[in-house]
DNA sequence: TTCTTTGTTCCGGA
DNA sequence: GTCCGGAACAAAGA
């Protein structure tokens, strides 16, 4: 469940540590992700230099001279870097303590600075695919995706336009990838504690004044989480072994039948599922 | 054994 | 054809 913020912590320990790096070896200890790795996805990276590495949404894009990789973590695939000479740290309480079990390491990339960028997913819902078309608006995964929440195209014309003839809740909405792209479950519930709104709450009867109150605090709510290192889940870690602390600040996220933590609210958190998703809020701020 | 977890996709009803 | 939400899917731990 790594969402925008963590996803971009983690695109910045890969640039810092392992951009304009090649990759000497590979291997691959289970194929079996999301989508099953081609027998020829070694032979395709083999040698290959990494250019440019970037974020959109939840994916890691990975740019070659003629082909770019594209990853997705899923709900629990992390990425981590490990110097070679380190190796034996990794066997050791260190990874342990992190939650990072060697038998859910699934690919090694052996990279020509002598480090190791390492693929553990328990889950194995996470996927790297390769395709030869640089332009992103052709790749399935990408080409429909709304705007990123963090851009200045993000703004009040663009959600105002685009839920005037919507039905769905606005928790839906905060969801829907082809609306804005990014959010997850767990920053949907802390934005819209944030802004007041009942995650119910049809999309298309939001105030002008709360839809922009909403944005501000989506914009808010992921810089403060980018700024402390990412982490909406309590086992998520950077890609150099270190915890994120903003699963500190949640407010609602797993919060059911607490005390509303807002000054002079007396509400009490709920949980309810919304599309099977799990969702928390305030009985009596949120409406 | 069943339930929960996630993002994505698929399908049926309106 | 479009919109929406529920269900299914992947795997594993509790």
């Amino acid at each position: 469940m790594p969402e925008l913020p963590e996803i971009e912590i983690v695109k910045r320990s890969l640039l810092r540590m392992i951009n304009k790096a090649k990759i000497l070896n590979i291997k691959i200890n289970n194929p079996n992700l999301r989508y099953r790795l081609q027998n020829r996805f070694s032979k395709e990276l083999l040698g290959q230099k990494i250019l440019k590495i970037s974020r959109r949404s939840k994916y890691i894009i990975i740019y070659f001279s003629k082909k770019i990789l594209l990853i997705h973590l899923g709900m629990s695939g992390k990425l981590f870097l490990l110097r070679k000479k380190d190796k034996l740290l990794f066997k050791t309480s260190f990874y342990y303590n992190l939650n990072i079990l060697p038998k859910h390491n699934h690919i090694y990339f052996f990279l020509s600075n002598g480090i190791v960028l390492i693929y553990n997913d328990v889950r194995r819902f996470g996927f790297f695919k390769i395709f030869y078309n640089k332009n992103l608006n052709t790749i399935p995964f990408i080409k429909r995706l709304g705007v990123e929440p963090l851009n200045t195209e993000f703004d009040e014309n663009y959600f105002y336009n685009y839920i005037k003839n919507k039905n769905k809740s606005i928790k839906n909405l905060l969801m829907d990838q082809n609306f804005i792209s990014g959010l997850g479950n767990i920053y949907s519930n802390e934005v819209l504690f944030a802004s007041k709104i009942h995650p119910l709450k049809i999309c298309r009867n939001l105030k002008k004044d709360k839809i922009r109150t909403l944005i501000l605090n989506i914009k808010k709510i992921l810089k403060d989480s980018i700024s402390k290192g990412g982490s909406s889940i309590k086992d998520f870690i950077n890609s150099e072994g270190k915890s994120g602390t903003f699963q500190q600040y949640f407010r609602v996220y797993g919060k059911q039948n607490e005390d509303c933590s807002r000054n002079s609210c007396s509400g009490k958190i709920k949980k309810i599922s919304v599309s099977n998703r799990s969702t928390y809020y305030c009985n009596k701020c949120q409406s």
